[in-house]
DNA sequence: TATGAATGAGGCTTCATTCAT
DNA sequence: AATGAATGAAGCCTCATTCAT
């Protein structure tokens, strides 16, 4: 209900060149707002049309199918809030010369709490669907997954550089740090929001990943 | 394909007071199958008796809906294989009183990498359809999530008070050991089986963890 | 409404096997009615089930889609029809050794108009829907046009040896006959059937086609 | 593709008061060709207006109805055609007081097969819709079928009286004379355009047909 | 005059479920 | 107990037609 509106405007977000109808902003958001609490298979189009306030048919003038419905929501996704609100940011954090990987992976923390929180619904439908869709998969695969991996390793290889983080194979630790994170933003934004979430939280979890990779962890003694 | 026996084995595990016959269990796996290859609502009850072998009317003479048909599955896990597989060594585990964290969380991990690689497709089924199933959610918090939260918290109070685990609150601990293992195995087991996984992967996510809480990590100086 | 009847007799003549349940017949002949009213494309699956006293659903057990119903006219007229009504005194005329050609012919459009009049609506069926279905079309030429043609070929090469038809190429022939008798029929039983029809037009028709291929004809002379 | 333009050119012709603008020109002959090769029935308004080149919106300014739009074209026909290239000529052949039916035919099947040929698939999309559309039925025979028949009866009437031909109703020699023809044109030109034409068939018809009902025939001696 | 976005009725088809055998 | 034919509600999608611009 609160997210009905943000969600038009993250979905906005995406529309910088205004190729996409007030009308059809509702059909996207009203389909991730029901395909996100029921199901893409168990929602029907005729739901999605009541809820976006226009006829049946007129969700397929813009979209030829539902599964293109479907479809379109990683597009929004990707062209909105990946690289409005988290390349924006994450370049800015990527380009900072950090000296230190304690702040670098605070900041990546909170940029990707907030990405997460924002964009909730949308993650949720995307890895429901996910197994069921292969060519979802490989898209969302080479324009989202691989490109953040290869990055990631280059700014941990900087860190590894400069003697602040464990000897373990690079990909290993970004792996190791992914599932870190989203697997906490995982379960406090999207498999069980009602879960209360302690503000200290975060600063744990931030601790248990420096100290997990950290330098001065025992494995240097090994 | 090779899941496909082991899949009846698992599901006759749940079967020791012998009230399935051959065809439920038939139709019980070949449900798990599909519902873990398309997912719940994209597989019809047709093919579920096509593959089970038996004819369509059958399937309801055992699950008066098809609904039922999915709640019977993490009902067998429950019964057999969460208790025979998981909680048979789990206990063990548990009873051995271990003296050395890095031993049990070895252990562990050991123990939950088979159950979730033998579990796969079950897993992969409950995890789908737990968003849309509020009566499955609730079922599977008490008597799977809620137990094993609190069993671990027990433990994990024992090694705090040895002196081996840093000071975090225990159920931080617990979501973060748990968040980082079935991170990990949700991803290599679940998520992308495609994925090579290196031997010594596993190592490395023991030592990870055991860094990130152990007792030498440089939190105790904070 | 008179045809209602005989519509399904005739359908059962190609159920000799008893492959069809009563339902499919009702099914079939409902089908082939209104498609010869109102069109293929003009007839709606709910309308056929109405008049067979189905479920619409039913229709979709017995026809995978509605051109499988389509296709399945030709093919029941194949099996019933023409090789029982038609062929079965078919070869009969081509078998008896006639000496007369004048008889022979007589005995053909007997025949023809016998049959033209007993399969009007599905005939009126597959010449409407021809041109649209290039599977159709290949099938019904393969199986009844090219092979009548050929038998009529070897016939007419006959009664040329005797020397009472002229000297035509056969298949010029064939085609003029074809022509002639299908065009009578095809105004009379098919296109107008309100027009009416004198009795002595049968044989005006015979006498046409005697005159115009008769070796007493003028043609002799060029 | 060679019609398309000629198609333009002929319905031109009905256009002698400049009535129709090129906009509706191009509806009416684009829906002329997309009825002709998939059906009135399968053929979407939306797809006429693409190939014609204007909105959608813009075929209902000319044409209320598609229905509307089906039965313009034997009005665009007998407009232009049907009294151009057809009548022109015929009154002429009609009104040249031939001595010889020899003559007075072969012109007349000339003068068919040329605008048989040219209107292909005018001709196509009426005869395939007449069936079902029962004002289209009623306007074509009293505007087109009736006044042939009655100018072909009293043709005949005229060399019946001059002894050339044999003595038949003139309705049913007109009938048979229009089948033959009009059954060899149906074939040639409209059901099976691929089947290769000899030069020297129609002059076999003109034969077939000149023995069928000349006087020289055998029926004199009847 | 022309456009094309929007409509909503209706078409084909699927599918969970029932029930007579 | 088991079958599978039958059902009919509901789903996705198409399309002729309207109407504001």
């Amino acid at each position: 209900m609160i997210q009905k509106k943000s969600l038009k405007d993250l979905i906005n977000l995406s529309n910088m060149d205004n190729s996409m109808t007030e009308k059809q902003i509702n059909i996207l958001s009203s389909a991730i707002e029901l395909f996100s609490e029921k199901g893409y298979e168990a929602t029907a189009t005729s739901e999605i049309a009541k809820k976006a306030k226009v006829a049946e048919g007129t969700i397929f003038r813009y979209y030829k199918t539902k599964k293109d419905l479907l479809f379109a929501i990683p597009i929004a996704l990707s062209k909105a809030s990946l690289f409005e609100i988290f390349l924006e940011d994450f370049n800015e954090i990527l380009n900072d010369n950090h000296d230190n990987f304690e702040d670098f992976l605070r900041k990546i923390v909170i940029n990707r709490k907030k990405f997460v929180s924002e964009t909730a619904p949308i993650l949720k439908v995307i890895i429901q669907e996910i197994p069921f869709h292969p060519e979802l998969r490989s898209k969302i695969l080479n324009t989202v997954i691989f490109p953040s991996v290869k990055n990631g390793t280059s700014i941990i290889e900087r860190f590894k550089a400069k003697g602040q983080i464990v000897d373990m194979p690079s990909t290993t630790i970004i792996n190791l740090i992914i599932t870190s994170i989203f697997g906490y933003l995982f379960i406090h934004h999207i498999a069980l929001p009602e879960l209360p979430e302690n503000e200290q939280d975060i600063e744990y979890l931030i601790q248990y990943i420096l100290n997990g990779i950290g330098q001065n962890s025992t494995l240097k003694n090994t």
